[in-house]
DNA sequence: CTATTTATTTGGAACGTTCCAAATATGTCA
DNA sequence: TGACATATTTGGAACGTTCCAAATAAATAG
């Protein structure tokens, strides 16, 4: 068992060279000569030298750490792994690490990690920020010069770099598809309206209401937890109403689950009997039966611009808060009925 | 703007004490006097002040870091997710953060972010290795002192910890309930031979064929890429063999819902004609129609259990390696047929 | 052979902490 | 009061790098 480090100096002694210049081998500089690198560069990987990245950083200035810090507000919804891993191709490719944290939703677990983060000196953040988070959270961040970006749900007021799908348009073409296909009473289920996306899907949803001649009503929007639990909830309280809906556009894909079980468990076929359209194309969605309608956002895609935003501003090493909207396009399975007809599903009563 | 950083000079400067103090201060340590304590936490808290970790490291012996690497070989999957939300759960409450990198299955990106991390001087490590791992890449971080706790996968002969659930128990208990449903041709669908979860599952496969007085038919053996194509692909084989199998036990979740695909294209249902069962209970499995009957194996139990050996290593400073095998335990749902007829399942949500 | 470039190498002095040994202040007891 | 214990504070000297200014070696010019 070696017992103490490996360092600069060692390497140095063995090859017979200053610490120095050890210094400009591991830096890959011109200056020094190709016998003299080569000779440093066996030594080194003779004793098993490692880099001390924290001694690096500590003489360098500021934010050359290579770390980016990546939190989540909920890693286990496969959306947001997605985007985790889209940052990491880009971040991992460009010689930086990611330093992901999951807040699950929790504010405070929010402020604990984005601090810690800080203290270890991270170059950079990429946050989807917990519900009801604080624009002012990331301003002492920004003020000490380290880039922001923020990806998936914006924070009006906060001045910093954002990337968010196109919440309204994508509403507002779930529900033109409902309506081509005859719908006259389209509810909006699920989520909480307390969040900005949330006044963004509800926009398109009325717009795109508005825009059919229809009249919007507001008894046909059912707020609920943004989840699989929620959308069960969601329908229940629709089916309850005089004029019942005859279709819905979800808030997400967890609550279009959750409003498929809803439907069922009172005996009615989502697809069939009731027009379902999800938001975001989760992995699961077309896996599922009825395989769901829904508006496809590649999260992984969303990671890896994120990512690149980012990096843009840190070798740029001013920021200055850019927003971006990236498309996104409904994609046509089966719960809307009429869809392509599945595979002959032995009809459960 | 503040230009410079704050140090724990500056601090010492405008408290009237000297930065040993403040050290001792921002320690916790009960040798400073509760007045000057205050007045010290006050001008941190005023100036703005932010610790930095990678200073502190340097001074102090090795590896207290506080940073945690984890490397797993797939984030998309939830499987993996979950584990990592486990890890990140316990590693955060004990205050430290954690280091998450995704290889992809990608042997060489796994190098180079183990590499990555040691660098950053992370104080333990927990992976999920890619396939195909050589035992001998973890040696290094051993040898130099890094606790290394491998989970999900093992990696036999590398002398680290390791959790990996009981997957003989649990295959052999799918395969002792297919035969109470009275199933006497039962194959074994998925999966690549050349690990050694596969060899475990096919062990317990064995076991439980041999124990209900079955003959051992390797024929009903049939391995295939471990996700839903390889299903697909697998049980297509299956259904061509002579004295066809009626009931399959799967490599994984991915597998068995390739089966139940493969199955309705050949317009055979899933549960009624044909009894299949996963392994792994991923999300998914639960909300599936039919509901999959399988093993359960809760990934983020294994993540919290690897954090706390990895914990416990770190705090004993030396790390003798241990393995642990999880219990599973079988989830009955619907895709053997007979389970929980029509009630369409209200039950969870 | 000296003067002048050009190529390479090199000692410190940082960076922001922690740790140690030693200094100072405060209190207690005879 | 002096001597001693206890509580609190404090200057350096590390830790492993990078950077700077300056030294040295080699090559070219005059």
């Amino acid at each position: 068992m070696t017992k103490a480090r490996v360092t600069v100096i060692d390497i140095a002694k063995a090859a017979n060279v200053s610490k120095s210049t050890v210094s400009l081998v591991l830096q890959g500089s011109s200056l020094v000569n190709e016998a003299t690198r080569a000779k440093v560069s066996a030594v080194m990987r003779e004793l098993g030298y490692v880099y001390n990245r924290g001694a690096a950083n500590l003489r360098q200035a500021g934010s050359k750490s290579r770390i980016i810090g990546v939190v989540v507000n909920d890693l286990t919804n496969s959306f947001f792994a997605e985007l985790a891993v889209g940052v990491d191709i880009v971040v991992q490719s460009a010689g930086f690490v990611q330093f992901l944290s999951n807040t699950g939703e929790s504010i405070d677990r929010q402020r604990e990690v984005v601090a810690s983060m800080r203290e270890h000196g991270i170059s950079g953040l990429i946050v989807s920020p917990a519900r009801a988070t604080d624009a002012a959270d990331f301003k002492p961040l920004v003020a000490a010069g380290i880039p922001v970006v923020v990806v998936v749900r914006n924070l009006p007021g906060a001045k910093v770099s954002s990337i968010v799908s196109d919440n309204r348009a994508g509403m507002m073409s779930a529900v033109q598809h409902l309506v081509g296909l005859g719908h006259k009473r389209i509810a909006f289920l699920g989520g909480f309206p307390d969040t900005a996306v949330f006044d963004d899907r509800l926009a398109g949803y009325r717009g795109g209401i508005e825009a059919a001649g229809l009249g919007y009503d507001e008894a046909l929007v059912i707020s609920s937890a943004p989840s699989r639990a929620g959308g069960v909830e969601a329908i229940g309280k629709a089916i309850a109403i005089g004029d019942r809906p005859t279709a819905a556009v979800c808030f997400n894909d967890a609550v279009a689950f959750g409003v498929c079980d809803g439907l069922r468990a009172r005996r009615l076929e989502p697809g069939a009997d009731f027009a379902v359209v999800g938001f975001d194309d989760v992995i699961e969605a077309q896996a599922a039966v009825p395989a769901l309608t829904t508006v496809s956002v590649d999260p992984q895609g969303i990671g890896r611009r994120g990512a690149q935003m980012l990096l843009k501003q840190i070798n740029a090493g001013k920021a200055e808060a850019e927003t971006v909207t990236t498309a996104v396009r409904l994609v046509v399975r089966e719960s809307c009925g009429g869809g392509t007809a599945a595979p002959a599903r032995a009809g459960r009563a």
